[in-house]
This record gives C-alpha cells, sequence and structure tokens, in this order.
DNA sequence: ACAAATCAAATTGTATACAATATATTCGGG
DNA sequence: CCCGAATATATTGTATACAATTTGATTTGT
C-alpha cells in the first residue's frame, strides 16, 4: 500500500512504525499469539507511548492484532471456526474485487502487477518466505486498489491481511506451501482479460485452494504445532 | 448493539462515550461534517482527552467520522462518487448477510427482529426521525448479527452506519422518505422464510429501494443543500 | 473601507507522570 | 519437594503538561 496515511489522521512519522510492525506479521517475524508489549516499540522506534498506543489500536482495527484490557496487544489468533468465516468474507470481497478490478484495469496497473508477481518469485526463488508472503498480500491489495471501490478496498484489504495470519495458523507444515503464487500469474492473465465473471472465478478457484492446503478440518487438531519434536521442555 | 466492549481493548467506561456519540450521529443530532472537538467531549463526560481521542479513532475506523491530522474529528461526509461505493458495498455485504441469517435465524431472533420493527415504527407514528433512524440502523446489525459470522458482521456494520449519513447527505428533502422502514416487515418476513435466496433477493430490493430516495444522480448538483431558498447570493 | 500581515486564542499532537492491573518472584507451610 | 500466599516488578490505563499548528481577531498600510 503506497498511502496508508490518507483517510483518519495519520501522520507520516506513525506510517513508519505502522507499517514496520505490519510487516512483521505479515512476513511471520511475529507470528500469531505473540505478544507485543509497548515498551518494545517505544525503545525500538522511539517515539512516545502515546503514539505507540495509536498506532497499535490501528493495527487493531485493522484485524491484524488484538487487544485485550490490561494485558496488552497480541498478533491475532483466530480459532478455526473464525478462520472459516474470514476466508468465507473473504471470497465474497474478493471475487466482487475481481469483477470490478477487470472492468477497470489499465495497461499500467497490468504492469504494476507484474512487477509484483515477478518479486514474489523471486523471492519464492530465494526461499525468502516472509518477504515472499509480503508480496503475495501486496499482490492482493493493489487489485483491490484497482477495483477502485474505497469501502470494498479497505474491506477486502481488513480480511485479506487476517487471512494471512489464518494460513501462518494453520498451514501444513510438509506441503511446500508455494503459497499458491503460481496462481497469481493466470489471476493476473485473468483480469486483463477484462472477462468481470472469468476474473471472478479464476479468484474464487485461487481462494479455494489456499483454503485446501490449509489445517482445518478437525478443528481439536492442533497437533502440528508441536511438529518439529523432539524438544520436551 | 450490546457488546460493544468485545474485540479489542475498549473498557466499558469508553463504550459510553462512544456510543453516546455513536447515536448522535445516527439520530442526525450531528450532521455529516459537523466538527466534534474533543474539548466539548472531555468536558461533557468528564473524561480525559485521552480517552476521547481513543473513542474517536474508534469511529473513525467505524467509518462514521474522519480524522485529518492537526484538524480534529468530522462528521464523515460523502462525496456522490464515494456514495455509490458505499451503496454498491452494502449491497454485496448485506445479500450475503440476509443468505446467511436465513439459514441461521430461530425463533428467538425473529421474535427480536419485530421487535426492533415495532419499536422503529412507533417512533415514526410519534415523527421521531432521529430514534427511527437508529431503530433501522439496530435492525440491520442485529441481521447481521444473526449471520454469525464475525468479520461480514463486522464490516456490514461500518458499510450500514456510513450509509445511514449518506442518506441523511442526500435524502430528498421533500419526500417522506419513510425510510424505507415499511420493507423491514417484508425483509423479516422473508428472512424467518428460511429461503437464502428469497432473502437475499428481498434485502436487495429494500436496498435499491433505499438508493432510488436519494438524490446522487447528477454528482455537481448540490443545489438542495439551499433548498430552503429565498436567500440569493 | 478593504486587504494583507501580525498577533492572540484555541485546538490538536506528543510526551511524561501517576494510578491500576497483571505478572513474576519469594517465602512459608504442608 | 511441591503448592499457595504475599510481595515485588513490570505493564497497561488514565490524566496532565508542554509543543506545534491552526484559526480568528486586530492592526496597519494603501
Amino acid at each position: 500500500m503506497t498511502d496508508t496515511d490518507s483517510g483518519s489522521g495519520v501522520k507520516s512519522k506513525d506510517s513508519a512504525l505502522y507499517n514496520a510492525v505490519f510487516d512483521a506479521i505479515i512476513e511471520q517475524r511475529l507470528l500469531p499469539g505473540a505478544r507485543i508489549s509497548e515498551q518494545t516499540l517505544v525503545e525500538h522506534f522511539g517515539v512516545s507511548r502515546t503514539v505507540v498506543r495509536k498506532v497499535l489500536q490501528q493495527l487493531a482495527s485493522d484485524d491484524v492484532l488484538s487487544i485485550e484490557v490490561n494485558k496488552g496487544a497480541h498478533v491475532a489468533l483466530t480459532p478455526p471456526a473464525l478462520a472459516l468465516d474470514y476466508l468465507h468474507t473473504r471470497k465474497l470481497l474478493e471475487t466482487e474485487v475481481a469483477r470490478l478490478a477487470a472492468k477497470r484495469i489499465t495497461a499500467a496497473d497490468a504492469k504494476r502487477l507484474y512487477k509484483i508477481h515477478a518479486r514474489e518469485l523471486r523471492y519464492r526463488e530465494k526461499k525468502e518466505r516472509g518477504r515472499m508472503l509480503r508480496m503475495s498480500a501486496e499482490l492482493h491489495f493493489s487489485i483491490a486498489h484497482i477495483s477502485a471501490n474505497e469501502p470494498l478496498c479497505l474491506a477486502a484489504r481488513r480480511v485479506v491481511s487476517r487471512c494471512e495470519l489464518i494460513v501462518a495458523q494453520y498451514e501444513r507444515p510438509g506441503v511446500d506451501q508455494g503459497c499458491a503464487c503460481v496462481d497469481h500469474g493466470g489471476l493476473i492473465e485473468a483480469l486483463v482479460t477484462g472477462d468481470a465473471d472469468h476474473a471472478a472465478r479464476v479468484m474464487a478457484e485461487h481462494l479455494d485452494g489456499i483454503k485446501d492446503k490449509l489445517q482445518l478440518g478437525d478443528s481439536a487438531d492442533v497437533s502440528h504445532v508441536f511438529a518439529r519434536a523432539g524438544v520436551d521442555d
């Protein structure tokens, strides 16, 4: 996202902090459930708690972290049932995003998308999983932006962000995962076609593909958390 | 909304302030564009600017007011093009809400909806327009709640709220307006049917009805602002 | 009298200080 | 040795103080 500033009262100083934390979360350097203390951010960024707290509130309203009273901020942790709701909502929003984007996409837009996709693939090569995920999200944000419907775009952004966390939480350990980012090429092609229904269909398939790679079936199963075993406490 | 507290770090003290401002906006005691100074809220509610500012941020993230740096908070003002985007997004979200709600609605849920609708009609009788609008919004919130999809519900809530402001801004002065709240009876009936597609269709028609009552056609037309004429420039 | 510049008041942004709560540690008992 | 209560530490919530910016009034010049 280029302009995190626009919209509601965010000074550029803040957005550095916002972006730093946001990126850390999306790139899985901070995993779901991880605590984020105010003090840490204060020391790391040299700003007062006032602005730290403001940014944390922002991130909470953007669905990537949750704040509990007197307990502080944690990277959002999503129970299986809620995860399904997010995936459902994401599909609703992003299929419509795809429809609108297909109708409005310009050559310049397409070029930007391909550029992001290229970067994504490059990080994939270099095994820089975090950066790859960041680019994947960026691609979805950019498509939402092209839809040129601000409220839809913002809603999509929230849901997409949270779904990145859901992937982090529920992805099958073994699976190459590839993030289904190979789909992205086809998705962009579908958009440039200009066929709204086709684009929506491809987006839907892409999202179904992501869902299928998750381990959400049996809600009680958290065994994969201890997958890299051998470690006794 | 019963529990504004849950979700992200809001202490009950705050939600009194939040609800007061939110209601004032929805009930059109504060019209789009109206300035909301921090000092005013501090004096009226006996809390510090810290919590006032926090609540204002919340309201901004809920799309009912906008905050500009160094200029403070204003009740959200929506340009015509953006209004159309909101109406479009609302339709997308609320038709899906209707679908899910139809599948999940219980007898108790239906009873609650009818109760709200009754109150709405009563305020309509008493010509208490503000309260009526509040109930109208409450009804839509409740339906969203029944859908039992949290992210969808929250997104719908934001968009519905903002659309109330859009109505306030663009409603034709003469038209009885009735808020199309007479539709609500039929909407509830459609939901209790349990037929998801039917419910979605009725919701869509309801929203189209609201849109038709607005003066959004020619984006450059702001003449109605000076409708109660006699005033030459 | 009107316009522009200057100054004063008010309002918002940020930092810090204090209060309340939660977490970690220590000490005592079983 | 382990468990629980009490205390100490750390962290969050709130209020206040100071800085920066904006807004409105006053003054000055033409």
